[in-house]
DNA sequence: GGTAGCAAGTTGTCCGGACATATTCTAGAC
DNA sequence: GTCTAGAATATGTCCGGACAACTTGCTACC
């Protein structure tokens, strides 16, 4: 029998951390509905026999956790009874976001009118036959081997006169996309991605067969407000192009 | 000549806000290097002739922003000179993250060991030969059609005797190995995506055809310490199986 | 009935202080 | 030379108070 190691030391919880696991047994515990308000800080201080900087501390681990919203001058609600497990996934620029490191370029190939189809008016949230702008571009890497890796046909909902007189002229339509992947300006990305066989056209631009497996990416960038600014489908060669994430759990 | 609108209201920027933006800019214009230490709390407060609460405030922005770290006792210390732009992903839970919704049923078909080879090795973190614990599973469509929409191979570096032999049994492997995946004991998943043409056997567990172009995963999930607890590869029919992701600004 | 304005209530910002706890370095013992 | 104890220093926790800014609802006025 081996002596008992030494016993694991209680280690001191802060009152701050108390409370807010109090307080996220009681919503957990659906002791505040959905909507509801928690009590005013001033409230918890005199519940709990504590200073008003401690419950505004807890208050922030419950914020951070995603389950209570506050409001200056209005209180503190209730907004979700179970702390979304939150991975976050950390990236210096949109070429990083997107896989293309540094070393790639884009090249634009094309660049013309369209009016949205059913299934584009769905994408770029526009009416369809709406006057929207296609660029199709191609992705390689640079350097001398200057391989294309990807397709990329671009969309932009119907735009302001001046941006689309640029964006309608291959020499000066790069700078107006770039614009709108600026992540000072960007809000959100969606993005899906599947498995298809290439058809000959892009084949033939990825200097692959037709029928070949690709990575298809479907992305829709919206700005702050939430309005879609961009979307694009690119393909990508399979023997040169991968995905990947590092997803970090929050609290680790 | 419209009569001018309303001034855009200078809108007051409260202290330790500005105190957190100067902090940036210095760091940002690498008056700082990356590992050096800030000056400490007591430090700014002289300089800046404020609270330590008030620079406290301040620091916990750059903290957020992961510029700096902090560390009881020693100081803070600059980590990065260009503020990572964050995009967050949400989810419930791991089925989730993985898309495979509630909707789905893990049936294991295969449970054996195998000696690490050098690539499985790599990916395990383990010595090459070391024991290994190689699973294969089917993941189908809940309900009437049961369609498998996926092939999973999963592999676990040397377990426990207990697990091991719980690992070994096809009936019990399960409960272990959802264990590995509970988002509790989850600290990091490094994913990568690519697409792929079929093999012969596991186009014909998936009722397609070899050569059909395919989503395959390989994923490999850490423990909050920072140590892999399963690495998995998965085909997907691209028919039936896409990932899809949003991420959002932080501080959108 | 509608509206402007006031009053009460709530969170945001900021100050001052005190002690706890973790880290780092140094002087001294051996 | 190595180890230990302790001092110095740093961030972490917690208290008390004050005023600012915002929201909400009520009241009085038109």
């Amino acid at each position: 029998m081996t002596p008992a190691l030494a016993p694991m030391l209680p280690k001191k919880i802060p009152r701050y951390r108390a409370i807010a696991d109090q307080l996220i047994n009681d919503i957990v515990g659906k002791k505040f509905a959905i909507g509801q308000a928690l009590p005013a800080e001033t409230e918890l201080c005199v519940q709990l026999q504590t200073s008003r900087h401690t419950v505004r501390e807890a208050l922030r681990i419950l914020e951070e956790a995603g389950l209570i919203a506050r409001r200056q001058g209005s209180g503190s609600e209730v907004i979700a009874q179970t702390p979304p497990v939150r991975y976050r996934q950390t990236v210096d620029s949109i070429e990083d976001l997107l896989q293309y490191g540094n070393a790639s370029r884009f090249r634009i190939l094309l660049s013309r009118e369209t009016a949205a189809d059913a299934s584009l008016a769905h994408t770029l949230r526009c009416a369809e036959g709406a006057p929207c702008i296609e660029l199709h571009g191609l992705r390689s890497e640079r350097g001398d081997s200057g391989r294309p890796f990807a397709v990329s046909h671009v969309f932009f909902p119907p735009q302001s006169a001046r941006k689309r007189a640029r964006l309608l002229d291959v020499a000066t339509a790069l700078p107006v996309m770039l614009e709108s992947l600026d992540s000072r300006t960007l809000g959100r990305i969606e993005q899906t991605f599947e498995a298809v066989a290439l058809d000959a056209d892009i084949a033939a631009l990825l200097h692959t067969r037709k029928g070949a497996p690709s990575l298809r990416a479907r992305r829709a960038y919206f700005d702050r407000k939430g309005e879609i600014s961009v979307a694009a489908i690119s393909w990508h060669r399979s023997d040169l192009f991968r995905y990947a994430t590092v997803l970090r759990h929050e609290s680790a």
